[in-house]
This record gives structure tokens, sequence and C-alpha cells, in this order.
DNA sequence: TTATTAATGCGATTGAGTTGCAATAATGAG
DNA sequence: CTCATTATTGCAACTCAATCGCATTAATAA
């Protein structure tokens, strides 16, 4: 399914930079300035997921956020990163320190998920 | 607030202990036999993840899984483990794999949530 | 045995995320 | 440039996990 450009993706790859962390999609919505609808950021979302643009963290609060990582498309032999989650300001970092560990044998690995919450040092 | 010891949160505890994995509230009700109330189910997961008999875990899949930790009362140095989340089974167990990361400096940790999906060894 | 109040069941509710469907609009062909 | 194709969007309804209010039940201590 090929894909066509809207000022919707724009706006949404746009404000997810700008804020240089990883966003939700309610965090997006209050940032974005113009009004689109709750279903169609998380359409694009899922999108720019699929297409390798953004990566979706799972936080510990139930809820997911939607990083660009600068990692991604460089093909690193450590792409796993923790994430920081900040209770004060609800926003989730990439944080650089690599995620480390030895599988067990027999078990298959097909995502890592780790985010360490707390407060942030802007919030601190 | 005093507790008070009933079948059901004896049953509850019991159903995890058994598995010998983390379970969430659908495994939990769907294995204990008797008719418990969804509700009270996790009402009884929260009381005791407060009084640190459980620990939860927030899954990728934005699910929270109940599991009963043997390091949790030994005092250890790295309390934080790996979890591993089986997509065919849908069980996570505690991996005897500690998670070490540098917090860089002025970042207050709080809770740390670090799960690994996949296919674990009985299923693959 | 009785009073206190923690625990439970039920139904309703919240909140995140998804889906069906009709309307809109980006793209490529002519 | 015009038109047809179909990806994208908005809206409303829906699913699913988890919580909450409230009346009822039952564990505990006096």
């Amino acid at each position: 399914m090929k894909r066509r450009n809207t000022a919707t993706k724009d706006a949404v790859l746009s404000v997810i930079e700008t804020s240089g962390k990883a966003m939700s999609q309610t965090a997006i919505e209050e940032k974005i300035g113009v009004a689109i609808n709750r279903a169609t950021i998380y359409r694009v979302l899922n999108r720019y997921c699929e297409d390798g643009i953004l990566h979706r963290i799972a936080a510990d609060n139930g809820r997911q956020y939607f990083a660009i990582c600068v990692k991604c498309d460089k093909a690193e032999e450590s792409p796993h990163h923790f994430h920081f989650r900040c209770e004060k300001c609800d926003t989730i970092e990439c944080l650089p320190i690599p995620v480390n560990f030895a599988l067990p044998k027999d078990y298959q690995l097909t995502q890592v998920n780790c985010v360490l919450s707390g407060v942030c040092k802007d919030c601190a």
C-alpha cells in the first residue's frame, strides 16, 4: 500500500521531532496546534512504526509512546536502549544506554522493551 | 488498614505460586477454578503489591502481570531482573538476568520495567 | 455473641486504542 | 489540466483492561 503525503502526517512527525522525546497520542494531540482526530493520529503513528520511521515504547503506565530514534537507521550492533519515563512531565526519552542480556538457550526474541521511570533531570 | 485472611486471597496467591510464572488477571480467573469477580481479583492483586508479596510487570501488550519474586524478600543488591513474555503461551517469567545500567546525573529512579518478548523454550 | 470494618460482588465507568464506514483528497494516467 | 483510483481522514461505535461506588457479606477482636 503506497503512502501518500499529507499535512497531518507531517505535522505529527514534526511535533515529535521538535519535542526530541517520545510522545503519547495525547501529548501529540495537545501540542500539535491543529485539530486532528484521535483515530487518525493513531493510524499515522502505526504507519510510521510499520515503515520504520518511529519506534513504539510500551510504558509501565500502560500507554504507548512513539519516538524517532536516530539510531534506528544506522544498523548498529546494539539497537536496544533503555528509555526513561518522567512521572512529572509525562515524557519518555531514549537514553544512550544499551540493553545487554544473554537470553537463555531456546528462547526466541522478537521485542525488547525496557523502561525506567522516575523524575528526569529537567524536573528534579 | 489491617488485612483479613480470606479464601479468595489464598486462592489467588496459590494459583500464581503453582504456575511459577507471572500471570494476568485473565489467566488467574481462568485457572482459579472457583468464580471470583474480576474487580476482586484486581483488588487482591493490588493489595499484594502494596504489601510487597507480588510485583507488577507492565508488558508490551499493554497488560499487567503479577509475579511472586523469590528474590524480593532477600534484600539483594540487584532486585531488578529481566522478564520474558512468551507470545504463544501468554505467560511472563522472571529471568535470572540482572538489569544493569548507570542512570545519568540528576535522574531519580522509582521503577524498572524490562520485558523481553518472543517465544519461550517450552513453546519453541 | 456482637460490633466494627475489611473484603466481596455487581454494575457502571474510565481511558487507551481500534475499527467500520462514508467522505475527502493525494497521486498517477491520459 | 482533468479524471479515476484509492490512501487518508473524521466520526461514531466498539473492544479491552482496569477501576470505582455502593450495598452486602464476612473476618476479626472485644
